[in-house]
DNA sequence: CTGAAAGCGCTTACAG
DNA sequence: CTGAAAGCGCTTACAG
């Protein structure tokens, strides 16, 4: 089965090329009547304007790209990515923009693809994520003029627009909350340590916990597994004075500590609370369900891939504040045991 | 910052743009060392040829479809598509092949985009996942000619090839384990009832169930979330005579079951075994850890793509049958309670 | 409002 | 082994 192209409409409708182009695209240039007959004759053979072609012609390849450059492993267990991408998705699909989707090992490898897209004119722009402590990636993109839009901040996306959500004030206020249920050791267990948020949130968790005069407000680093997760409970646990509450920084770890207590034989919430950040379905899987710090995931994909077809399309995109984390009280939180 | 074309590396050269694009694809018709010299010059300024361009000259679009009709809610809590897709890409970037991803919402918004695809040239060909009984997508892309391998089967996939795995095998060697470990009352909670693979499972179930004189071997159906797991587990374990073992579709649902068990206070292994199919990292993340039937999805994922890459390099695919899932027995399983 | 033509950046027969 | 040229299917000035 030949597909149609263009001529075939300009021949059927007794037009030319140029007009059946002019009226696709809703330009001026034909009459409205023609413009509908076009219209349905493209329709009634089944014509879509060839995408190569279309980005051949100096129009765009109306695809952006997106890089996950973390483990296979990592990426399949935590919710996060999936549910940003069908946001990002649903955006775009609107405006009949594709996603290009490409998973690599490391930093490197990011640098290489977005080049490689960038010569070989793949993508109209790429989406940004997990920001680093002097990410290099924000250097490149920006001396090779990719429209790019990072997800995370407010601070390292250089002179890129970037859309974040402000992570300090939720940490702040989900610390306040387990103090004035009464915890004064209260612990966090850290994503990977060289994340920009991670960094955001450790710095927020110290000054909160000074400001408050939790003078033992540690943070461990981790890397998001449950294996980690679980590891790093079991020594916080197992210490003299060990905490009564625990933060983690999503929600793999904080089912997997919650297993940890259970497995030593401390109740939750009776004798620790757990909080977890980036709430999901699997935070009331459990039993308890876990009191977790989430917010509209989707939402956010999908206002960073607006953005990202703002500049596109050449207009100023100055970022963009998203909603805060917001705290979702189940029952794996309550009062500190009495001290005896 | 321009992008720099084949005319720009021909120049450089002091070549025509035929021997470029020769030296490039490692066609014969340049002399070794001018190739070599080609060769570095492009590198040197890097140049990668456009994508669009080189769709529009007969060659091939380079990208791959692969479309997710799930509700953005089950798509991001199951480990499993995630897994695949990464798979997807290693074999894919590995041929620098790029990977187009959409999510939409039913089978006919699915269909639609196959057509546009195909319209547009936008991809050489698609993967398609999560096969039905009287799946409408494969007609669809047997008509258009669009390159297609189905991920699932045996059956199911007309004329399409498929790549799959013995699931009832699988099923019936789990249901045979818990018959030796003394359980005579066996229910499944099924995922959704109109996904083939649903189906070959309860076809399966039903049938080493009546091998073994397992008069209730039954299967419930639900969705794959944790709110319907958890409802019908509750369901199966209020019953007057309740199953001292349940196996499940997937492992959202089991976990959200096995919560079921300790709310009700019913204690896991020794009231009740617990199977998880679609073992990941969730399934050791709770205590005790679920007993799992798995296998190796990311490599599942690579065999699809390198099918597909068969088929649209213009060679024969037959298909391929994929390692069988195997039992984990961890924690969640043991003799079922003894009858007083 | 419409038609004829150039051009995007490649690939690939076709002559030399 | 190499060069000149046509063509892929669009978009977009440029004349009429």
């Amino acid at each position: 089965m030949k597909r149609p192209t263009i001529a075939d409409v300009a021949r059927r409708a007794g037009v030319s090329k140029g007009a059946v182009s002019y009226a696709l695209n809703g330009q001026p240039g034909v009459s409205e009547a023609t413009r509908q007959r076009i219209l349905a004759i493209a329709a009634e053979i089944g014509f879509s304007p060839s995408s190569a072609a279309r980005a051949l012609s100096g129009a765009t390849a109306r695809a952006i790209g997106l890089i996950l450059a973390r483990p296979a492993r990592t990426l399949g267990i935590e919710p996060f990515f999936m549910e940003l991408i069908s946001g990002v998705e649903a955006e775009l699909s609107a405006r009949s923009y594709a996603l290009t989707l490409q998973v690599v090992a490391d930093q490197d490898a990011e640098i290489e693809v977005y080049r490689r897209w960038w010569g070989e004119r793949r993508v109209d722009g790429v989406l940004v994520c997990d920001l680093r402590t002097g990410d290099r990636r924000v250097p490149v993109l920006e001396e090779l003029g990719l429209p790019a839009v990072v997800i995370g901040g407010p601070a390292g996306a250089g002179g890129l627009p970037h859309v974040w959500s402000d992570e300090a004030a939720a940490l702040a206020e989900t610390v306040e909350y387990l103090y004035a249920l009464g915890h004064r050791r209260i612990a966090r267990v850290a994503g990977l340590p060289d994340l920009l948020h991670t960094a955001l949130r450790s710095r927020a968790f110290t000054e909160v916990g000074q400001r408050l005069g939790l003078t033992e407000a540690v943070t461990v680093s981790s890397d998001y597994t449950g294996e980690e997760g679980a590891r790093v409970t079991r020594r916080l646990l197992s210490s003299r004075l060990r905490p009564t509450a625990l933060i983690y920084d999503n929600d793999v770890m904080a089912i997997a500590g919650l297993s940890v207590a259970q497995e030593m034989g401390i109740t939750v919430p009776a004798d620790l609370s757990i909080v977890a950040w980036d709430d999901s379905p699997l935070c009331r899987l459990v039993h308890p369900p876990l009191t977790a710090l989430g917010r509209d995931i989707p939402a956010y994909g999908g206002h960073a891939a607006a953005q990202l077809l703002q500049v596109i399309e050449g207009a100023e995109a100055a970022g963009l504040e998203d909603e805060q984390a917001h705290l979702t009280p189940r029952g794996s939180t309550g009062p500190p045991p009495s001290q005896h």
